[in-house]
DNA sequence: GTCTATAACATGATAGAC
DNA sequence: GTCTATCATGTTATAGAC
């Protein structure tokens, strides 16, 4: 899967990241994960762990961002739709023995006030994801206030329920958000797909 | 305000905690933070750092919990309330330059593959708002399957748009889940407060 | 209960041979 | 581009005087 060095870095910080956090990945477990020296890492990223995660969360946001378009292609009404992304996300998380979370989360709260880099970084990444969602809401027929405000509650209800769940390891706080937020919009018709979705680039 | 030394540690370890969560406070910023010599916090606390963390987890939770119930009293209306709750937490963000979050979620994201015994002390912490703020809800005349629905998805939902107001230092986010959580509450009537509300203690 | 000194190891980063 | 050795500092935790 991985295959430049460079790429197998990427790969390896945005893994440990999503599970320790910043602070709790070092350097050495970096090179380990990578299966390179830790000379290579500073070769390849001459501005150290903060570069290696500033590229690592920008490369796990594109990712990550075409995640909710996705699901919502199989619907054709918004409640339906939303209700869905956190169904799915539920069963995803279980599978996963609730550990399914990207790696923005996990870094954003602990890097908001002490690494200016990096909490640029996440901003970057959260707002390519609520221009892309409301775009892709917009381009499904919604108009472009509600398309955003949609979008924005959506990634905020996944990202706060994520964190109760893998915290509690029960999905319960997933279900609940969907159920508290998709009823309201059961109605509300999604035109049929059109065009080709555009990843929106973070960094 | 603190008056005994181990006081004064598990203030500093909340304060500090909030901002940089728990792999990123090292003792010694603890020592000084509180104003004690490092042998005096292992003589306090001999389970070390992560016995402090619980602590300061199960405290701050405490304080925390009474939150939701304190704005939600204010209101005669489940849809209205809700909008306070995040109307209110909008203010208060912006007015503390975007630094108002509980330690609970900047560490829970960190601990919850990790450290088990944070990640319990981060769960027995959510338990305790949900069933707390299920039981206040019950109080006021919900039923109990909504009234726990209900408190699940607003700490979510708070929680999640916390990440993201922070991350991008924008209200922003506050506002648009309090806006897609909301209106379909509205006209549920609460009924008038009645009793002494409890705090459900975490530890 | 307070505080100093220190052990034993991990940390981010660099230099420079290959 | 790869890898080793190493620096200076920071890490959790302990021992033991006061």
């Amino acid at each position: 899967m991985a295959r430049s060095t460079r790429e197998s870095i990427v790969t390896a910080a945005a893994e440990l990241m999503r599970r320790k956090g910043y602070a709790g990945v070092s350097m050495k477990d970096l090179a380990e994960a990578a299966g390179a020296p830790i000379g290579s890492l500073y070769h390849h990223f001459r501005g150290g762990k903060v570069q290696i995660a500033r590229e690592a969360l920008a490369n796990a946001g594109l990712a990550y961002g075409l995640l909710i378009p996705t699901v919502v292609d199989g619907y054709t009404d918004l409640g339906a739709a939303i209700d869905g992304v956190f169904t799915q996300a539920a069963h995803d998380m279980a599978d996963t023995g609730f550990a399914n979370m990207c790696p923005v989360a996990s870094v954003a709260g602990e890097v908001a006030d002490t690494v200016e880099e990096l909490r640029s970084a996440t901003c970057d990444v959260f707002t390519a994801w609520i221009d892309g969602g409301a775009a892709y809401f917009a381009s499904r027929g919604l108009d472009e206030p509600l398309a955003r405000q949609v979008t924005t509650a959506l990634i905020a209800g996944l990202e706060g329920a994520f964190l109760l769940a893998r915290a509690m390891r029960d999905v319960a706080p997933l279900l609940a958000t969907g159920a508290t937020m998709a009823p309201q919009y059961r109605g509300i018709a999604l035109a049929p797909r059109t065009g080709t979705r555009v990843a929106v680039d973070a960094r």
